[in-house]
DNA sequence: CAATTATTGACAGCATACTTACAAAGTGGA
DNA sequence: TCCACTTTGTAAGTATGCTGTCAATAATTG
């Protein structure tokens, strides 16, 4: 006979992928946010700073590259940590179009400070799991991050930053 | 001496859960939204479904306990779903303050449609994994969501669904 | 060299995801 | 009963994360 309660529990949500990745971000986004609350920094405006700090006089578009993150979107984020004047965004001499990002000094400090907050909040993400199952459950995930690259819209491009070296500062 | 290239490498950003979880949340919608072009849906709005045909009657304080998802979001998301009629909002008869969810026979037409869809987008995200790690993957991240729920800002509380049986249509 | 094409940053629009605040309505205790 | 407290939905504000489009500027190519 047929199954009349196919569709009595929440199990094609709660067990999925899709569903298990959201909710893990929550998660990770709400930790960070708490443990680097004495800053007004959220994740993407710090990976834009650590990216800047590795590539000083990177422009937006390879920033975006960079961290994997949406051009039009990047635009704001930039935009928010200039005027908290972290970064200075300077029109670059050979190519009008673009602007070259550099942290400030007070970019610069901040990160210096931050750094172990983040850590800190690295570590509680994976905090409930025991140790072999935190080295595991991270290479499983940096493998399949790797293989799904092309699948995101934005495509991580770590080697685009090396581009502007010839357009220097 | 001292270590003077501490910061010339994007590893602080990389190879933190964090960035990953991130990264695999824009992987899996991206998935999704592609696999479920022919329906205008998206993953929130999906589970926001599946929960209404779950739990027939549902307010929406509780619905947003059921999936996890922050009350004042989900006001737009079911806006959303109500102008596209997917679901219907009545008012409670006990309590004036509530709007009981329904869904309508077009989302049950449009959920039965959908599954399949939803499917293959959940198959795909872990796609590039061996099966094995799928499965390795998936219990991990079910133990890390569970043993962190009450880290997020909106913790899931499935058994909230069961208290509107008692004010029922 | 001129016409086409590509790139860059900006903007508008939609959809999460959170914050605080608020009014209306319900609940409990003195 | 009256008053404090809570609950519910809603709204305003901020920050991602994406879709488009657009003008200015570069690069390419016929």
């Amino acid at each position: 006979m047929p199954s009349k309660s196919a569709a009595v529990t929440m199990d094609a949500v709660y067990t999925k992928p899709g569903y298990l990745f959201r909710r893990m971000q929550q998660i990770a986004v709400a930790i960070f946010v708490e443990e680097c609350r004495a800053y007004d920094l959220t994740p993407v405006q710090y990976a834009a700073l650590v990216a800047i700090r590795t590539h000083p006089g990177i422009d937006a578009t390879r920033l975006s590259a960079v961290i994997a993150f949406d051009r039009s979107t990047l635009g704001s984020v930039i935009e928010r940590l200039e005027t908290k004047q972290y970064i200075e965004r300077k029109p670059a001499r050979e190519d009008k179009r673009v602007k070259l990002l550099h942290l400030t000094k007070k970019g610069s400090a901040l990160l210096r400070n931050i750094v172990p907050l983040v850590d800190r909040a690295q570590a509680r993400m994976l905090q409930p799991l025991k140790q072999a199952d935190r080295k595991t459950l991270l290479a499983l995930l940096t493998q399949l991050v790797d293989l799904n690259n092309e699948a995101s819209r934005v495509p991580l491009r770590a080697e685009d930053a090396l581009e502007h070296l010839g357009k220097a500062n």
